[in-house]
DNA sequence: CTGTTAGCGCTTTCAG
DNA sequence: CTGAAAGCGCTAACAG
């Protein structure tokens, strides 16, 4: 077990100084070609690599960045995978590595962003920590992060996130054009960051068709199937449509249907803004939008490495839903 | 942006000795509850966490492992989505983190390896490199790592692989009690340790059974469709089973069964013993053994860790495989 | 247990 | 460009 060679090996086998090595291998000032090619030789001959640490402590990167995880079985989900691929592959076109924490404490995550803490340059984080105040305090003395979601409140980190304000109004044009203007929106709780964005298209919405806005919105502050069958037994009727928020409060919109005797699809509409895969199948089939978790990732990456290498930062970049049109809309307009 | 509190700060306000504070933090030597509780609280008080870099290079230790993929387009594949997060799931049981490089030049992947050129305890890789001389040479100076996948030649490193001898036995005998002793084997390249493997399972398979060994074994160098189709056409006839390597040399059996008119499932069993999943559909459904490697990454870094932290070294460890059992061969005997 | 000291291997600065 | 030297923040060894 041979030890590896290290910077002043180089430089002897080279003949020229321990700092010309180093700024050959960082290309931090200039070196001519002639000695650039002796040190470059003697690298290879001695097959040496920088010490990782020692040029971290030094320099303070490392070429890695980090992908912040909760511990909390959201990684069993298929677009979790998704995610962690994604910003793996975009890393990789960086020629960074990508490092993960998965951790159930929140704090201890947190403490990851604080620098020379973890060999990162930066880090992308999902949402849930977002509506910390730690955050906040944090922010000062810690490292570049992109949020995949809405930060709610004044901080200031670059963030990715749903286009729901598009999302909203792509969807209610094309419910309205299928089935006329009866169309509700059973939103969840008014306080999350996604609803406020819902609630503001929809009022525009009401607006440009000329909807009475206050009848037409509902708030679902747990996003129970129950508040779902209540709202929709309370305004269902033929060529209606709800929307709601996700696919829980809409299995209750079926019901509601069911006990009306109203045909989902042909009768009425029903569209979920979100859907978590576990939430059983629908009868018939619900339409709902997906979130591409793989765009978000590689787009949060993307946003990441372009501050490091650039001191570039976008405020916020909002990205499209997929819309998965299925039965429990019409194909077209009667 | 306040500079992070160091060792130094942390001892002076706690009243005692730098070297009390470290050893309190690694844990390396005894220190009074006394004083421990003293320094555990400066630390909080002044939101001390030590700097990754600084005690990375002077104890070695990240509490990182990495896994090491090539960029092939492999990751792409729902089985190694799994793998990825099984890894990163094991890791996190034993509080370690999960560093992914993934890259398309070898030799930059294998250089990971040596000491202290990444932050990492050690490593998992993903066989394709193994059949590299390379390695033997780099392991007098390298980390601790396991294999996914069996090396070939004297190889030093741990590893955890299919268990292809049981697979084949298993495999062999179900389907000659289905169908009775005239069965097949077209295995792949004869210089792939998989295929060895297979090999010599056959061999006692066909020992065992009085069938004659040689006569019933095929090599595909290529594993071609054509070479299936050939072999098939060669051997096929009413109750006889052929066993594949892949789901490729199966579709040319398929080919040469319909040719025959010999009714796959029915007249003749096909099995393969590996997939890939891109390899389209096969009517009726192939039968074949699907390779969990949600497993084979959680054993991996199970292995790794092991060794990191006891000292252990398990030299091999076989996973079984899953049989998908589908059309292609009856499902009771006749 | 304290307090000092010598590294770890690199980057950076600075005078030549 | 060279060569020497300071320093990054920690661990580990040692004498008290």
């Amino acid at each position: 077990m041979k030890t590896p060679a290290k910077i002043i090996d180089v430089a002897k086998r080279a003949g020229v100084a321990k700092s010309t090595v180093s700024n050959v291998l960082t290309g931090n000032k200039y070196v001519s070609d002639e000695l650039k090619e002796k040190v470059l030789k003697a690298c290879k001959e001695l097959d040496f690599h920088p010490n990782f640490y020692a040029s971290g402590l030094s320099s303070g990167t490392s070429k890695i960045i980090a992908l912040l995880l909760e511990n909390n079985g959201d990684v069993e989900k298929p677009f979790y995978k998704e995610l962690i691929v994604a910003c793996l592959k975009k890393a990789a076109e960086y020629d960074y590595s990508l490092l993960i924490y998965y951790n159930s404490d929140p704090d201890r995550l947190l403490s990851t962003l604080r620098q020379g803490m973890a060999p990162i340059d930066g880090a992308v984080l999902m949402t849930p920590y977002l509506n910390d105040a730690r955050l906040s305090q944090i922010a000062s003395d810690c490292i570049s992060c992109t949020v995949i979601g809405r930060p709610d409140g004044g901080v200031a980190f670059n963030c990715v996130d749903i286009d729901n304000v598009k999302l909203v109004k792509t969807v209610c044009d094309k419910l309205i054009n299928l089935y006329g203007k009866d169309v509700y929106l059973i939103n969840s709780d008014f306080k999350l960051t996604v609803s406020i964005d819902r609630t503001n298209a929809f009022s525009e919405i009401c607006e440009k068709y000329a909807i009475d806005f206050q009848s037409h919105l509902f708030e679902s502050r747990n996003s129970s199937a129950e508040d779902g069958y209540e709202y929709a037994m309370r305004v269902l009727k033929k060529d209606s449509v709800i929307i709601t928020a996700n696919a829980l409060l809409a299995s209750g919109v079926y019901r509601a249907a069911e006990e009306k005797g109203l045909k989902i699809g042909e009768d009425v509409g029903v569209f979920a803004l979100g859907r978590s895969m576990e939430h059983g199948s629908f009868t018939p089939k619900l339409s709902y939008a997906r979130q591409d978790y793989a765009v978000l990732g590689a787009k949060a990456v993307e946003m990441l490495i372009d501050e490091l290498q650039n001191g570039r930062s976008e405020k916020r970049v909002l990205v499209d839903s997929e819309l998965v049109i299925r039965d429990s809309i019409r194909s077209t307009a009667d």
